[in-house]
RNA sequence: GCGGGCGUGGCGGAACUGGUAGACGCAGCGGACUUAAAAUCCGCAGCCGGGCGACCGGCGUGUCGGUUCGACUCCGACCGCCCGCACCA
């Protein structure tokens, strides 16, 4: 190898190494990203903000991607004139800590500082225009320590209740399991049999907001229609009624069961009651008739794993008792059956086979009676009852009502609102409206979470700890040999004295879900450090978050906690936000793909491992053996089809990075990582470093006043201006990528040598310099800075403004069709009339032919666009 | 089953409010530079047909139909893929 050549050509190359770390450096020095604690008012404030990631060890490429659209919100909104919040954090508690913890004896804390140690230094490394002094892990106790502030707040006002409810109970290991934690109903770890416990748990009142929740959902504009209707559907409101059925005998003191029906215009057609297998009066029934309980203890241990539930034929046992129909006071038979859900509505149906097709399959298989009372439109009453003679397919459409007494004649709509009307005179039920959401369940039996600020006492009961004792802290010295929850088998840490009384007592040991910690951290930011949950000037100058960015994962939970989160802390005076949505604005961004890669005995294999040859075929680096090419999936370790950040930041700079996440597609879409890709996005960035080291020599001094002369290369910066602003403002950064490339092939075709080129030349490349900056900061100062020596940063500048004169074209370029065909194109003059551009375009050459002989009939002339012959 | 989204070259994708489809990039091909390679630069490139050629014609945005002077864009039906929810009464 010719050494003199190489360290020549090294010494024409942009160093990403060299310039990213000083650059990084002089932002900290200068305080540019910094917000203000309360915007001054001057100018218009921007919280933009990135799910905050959870502190796994390192960084991965959905996090590169996710903090590089923010960062590009965060410095153009900057340049754009406004204050900007875009801060940054760690969720920090959770079960992979804990399990470190028992895997390899490292504390919880230990592990989780240190890995935030690890993805900070990573984190700083891309670039990001973040406020780093804002910075917080919710396991800080500073941090957990106002959420207990919150919580005892939220119990004073009656938005938190204890309840009893279901757990995943592992047996063996003598412990909680999260939902993930059971695979086919048996625990992950031991393996045991899950079984469900009854446990008295915190619940935040969600549901108390259920309305507004769900009201509000239509204000959220700048959301993603389809996040709307997911938490539309969570939210699950349905209309319907309460209907109370008399027993025939008393069971265990009640004497009536309640159903909710969306569908009480069917009351007529009934056919059975079902009771739900964890229904009171099922408990009841199975006390005295084996059968019931047989078939209620079958149902316990099946039904456990959702594929189960979904195949899960439909089954009942008849209880023998009966109850009456208020409406037509017959008797019906009640069964329990094992598809009726204690959690939803009352636990209890009644069962119209004709018109529920659940009530149909449980009908047929038990043979049960039918009757149908809605008859649709145009079918004939008589051939609609022969149909369900044998049908095995319900009619839940629309219809006549038949059958029904008093309701015979009615369209559905108007039947459900006067069989009410009915229910409630007789005061045998009423119309409500029944939600799909339930309360929000925060215990958890674990140690690394926000102790959950009670104690319990025997003589007060359950009394809050006083917020001067605040923080309640973990303790340090845990063991986590023995199986269950470190915090209950401590030692000294549960046993307290009583606030209240002064007794001995106990404190809780449960401590939050860990979706409480993310539910208001949005809110901490904006005074991280205040001695109260909030700063009422700060958090109500920023919130809500102007642009929230994250993954589509969090559709649905984390956003409606946060939305109650919001709202609660309105209630309890923390904030005001009076719209109550914590998110204006909501972008969900798409995963990072990449090809994976099998050896011949069928082990995943890196793409670090894999070479690619010329031929296309995969080799095993440095060896002979093929590589199994697969399916483009989702980067996931199991795969091995990841990429390291910090390895391509090693080897090609962030800007380059963060420049082929941008450039490859669409931000809300999934996106292929390809080392092709990187490639092209790292030869740009040497590109336009060359194009302005190359014509630093040529160029006018700064600030020349521009020469006399046209420069079309003016046209193309100012279009360029222009055209990348209105793809930043929609998010449309692949487009902005565009424009910028187009702009680099036209810089490098402007070669004129006029002291209008050449004035024309600084002003595109200082354009490109500061038009790049949001995608590219550190390129973007080390191009100013060799075009602009000591006049500061890009990261300070405004953005550029575009010359409307110069966007405007003086020529257009106009289609001229033949019966909607294109047949030429003619550039006439701007400012053209309208017979101007007509005779050019009749007079086209091409034109001129498809017309030849023919008669024109119709000229269609849209100005600057397009002009169509309509001939015959 | 219910709800939603998406179908454009070899690939990712672009296209304002219905107005030149395929911008830009990746991969590819040809050429220049080089002893050679890398890097870089210049050029070609939807498909089919015709012409030595500048070019010309036809077809073309999942399929079929409709509205319109004109449809990737609007409407209807269908096909395919993806996502969410799901025994929610």
């Amino acid at each position: 190898m010719d050494t003199t050549h190489d360290i020549a050509r090294d010494q024409a190359r942009y160093d990403a190494a060299d310039s990213e770390p000083r650059w990084q450096k002089a932002w900290e020095d200068a305080a540019c990203f910094a917000a203000p604690d309360v915007p001054d008012g001057t100018r218009p404030k921007y919280y933009v903000l990135e799910m905050f990631p959870y502190p796994s060890g390192r960084i991965h490429m959905g996090h590169v991607r996710n903090y590089t659209l923010g960062d590009v919100v965060a410095r153009y909104k900057r340049a754009r004139g406004f204050a900007v919040m875009h801060p940054m954090g760690w969720d920090a508690f959770g079960l992979p800590a804990e399990n470190a913890a028992r895997e390899r004896g490292i504390h919880p804390a230990r592990w989780t500082y240190d890995n935030i140690a690890t993805m900070r230094g990573e984190l700083k490394r891309m670039g990001l225009s973040l406020d780093w002094s804002r910075e917080f892990a919710t396991c800080d106790p500073e941090y957990y320590g106002q959420q207990q502030a919150l919580f005892l707040d939220f119990l004073a006002a009656g938005l938190v209740e204890r309840k009893e409810a279901f757990v995943n109970w592992d047996p063996v290991d003598g412990t909680v399991l999260a939902n993930e934690q059971v695979i086919d109903g048996r625990g992950w770890r031991s393996g045991a049999l899950v079984e469900r416990k009854k446990l008295s748990q915190w619940f935040f009142s969600i549901t108390k907001q259920v309305d507004d929740l769900l009201a509000a959902l239509e204000t959220l504009d700048r959301w993603p229609e389809r996040v709307r209707l997911m938490q539309k559907n969570w939210i699950g409101r349905s209309e319907g009624a309460r209907v109370r059925f008399a027993l025939s005998e008393p069971v265990a003191g009640a004497v009536d069961v309640e159903v909710f029906t969306t569908r009480p215009d069917t009351l007529f057609g009934m056919s059975f009651l079902a009771l739900s297998p964890d229904h009171p009066v099922t408990a009841a029934l199975a006390e005295r008739d084996p059968k019931v309980a047989e078939f209620v203890a079958a149902c316990r241990t099946e039904g456990t794993t959702e594929a189960a539930l979904e195949t899960a034929e439909k089954r009942g046992v008849d209880t023998g008792v009966t109850v009456t129909n208020p409406l037509n006071g017959r008797s019906y038979p009640v069964w329990v059956a094992n598809f009726v859900l204690m959690e939803y509505g009352t636990g209890a149906i009644f069962g119209c086979p004709a018109h529920d097709q659940r009530d149909l399959d449980f009908a047929r298989k038990y043979a049960l009676s039918v009757t149908p009372v809605v008859l649709p439109k145009g079918e004939d009453a008589a051939a609609f009852a022969q149909y369900f003679s044998g049908a095995d397919t319900a009619f839940t459409d629309d219809g006549t009502l038949i059958n029904s007494s008093f309701l015979d004649g009615l369209a559905v709509p108007e039947a459900k609102r006067r069989v009410i009307e009915e229910l409630e005179r007789l005061a045998a039920g009423q119309g409500v409206v029944q939600w799909r959401l339930r309360d929000w369940g925060v215990s958890r039996q674990r140690y690394w979470g926000c102790p959950i600020p009670v104690i319990h006492c025997e003589g007060c009961g359950i009394v809050p700890v006083p917020k001067a004792d605040l923080p309640v802290r973990l303790p340090d010295d845990v063991d986590f040999a023995r199986p269950g929850n470190p915090l209950d088998h401590h030692p000294t840490w549960k046993h307290v004295d009583c606030p209240r009384c002064g007794k001995p007592a106990r404190r809780e040991t449960d401590t939050f879900d860990t979706f409480v910690d993310s539910s208001w951290y949005f809110a901490r930011f904006t005074a991280p450090r205040h001695p109260s949950p909030t700063n009422r000037d700060a958090v109500d100058a920023w919130l809500p978050v102007d642009q929230y960015i994250g993954g589509i994962e969090h559709a649905i939970l984390h956003l409606l906690y946060s939305r109650f989160f919001t709202r609660a802390m309105r209630d309890t005076g923390h904030l005001s936000l009076p719209s109550g949505e914590p998110f204006a604005g909501l972008f969900t961004q798409g995963m990072v793909k990449h090809e994976t890669y099998k050896d011949p005995d069928g082990r995943w294999l890196y793409p670090t491992e894999v070479e690619k040859r010329q031929d296309g075929l995969a080799l095993i680096k440095g060896t002979n053996q093929p590589v199994t090419v697969g399916a483009v999936e989702a980067m996931s370790k199991s795969k091995r089809n990841t990429v390291d950040p910090g390895a391509i930041i090693d080897r090609y700079g962030a800007d380059t990075a963060r420049w082929f996440i941008l450039s490859d597609n669409p931000p809300e879409r999934d996106m292929e990582w390809t080392e092709a890709g990187v490639a092209g996005a790292a030869r740009f960035v040497q590109r336009l470093w060359r194009l302005c080291n190359g014509a630093l020599a040529t160029l006018p001094a700064a600030g020349t006043p521009a020469p006399d002369g046209e420069a079309p290369l003016r046209r193309s910066t100012h279009r360029t201006i222009a055209g990348v602003t209105e793809a930043l403002e929609g998010f449309a950064f692949n487009v902005a990528v565009a424009r910028l490339y187009e702009f680099a092939n036209a810089i490098a075709d402007a070669k004129g040598d006029d002291a209008a080129t050449a004035w024309a030349r600084r002003e595109a490349l200082e354009t490109a310099a500061r038009l790049v900056a949001p995608m590219m900061p550190h390129l973007a100062e080390e191009l100013w800075s060799m075009l602009r020596p000591g006049a500061g940063l890009v990261a300070a500048l405004p953005w550029p403004e575009a010359d409307a004169t110069l966007v405007a074209a003086d020529t257009v370029t106009i289609a001229v069709q033949v019966l909607g065909k294109l047949r030429g194109t003619i550039t006439v003059p701007a400012g053209a009339s309208e017979a101007e551009v007509l005779a050019a375009a009749e007079a086209e050459e091409n034109v001129a032919r498809a017309l030849a002989g023919k008669t024109i009939r119709k000229r269609i002339h849209v100005p600057g666009r397009i002009v169509n012959f309509v001939v015959s």
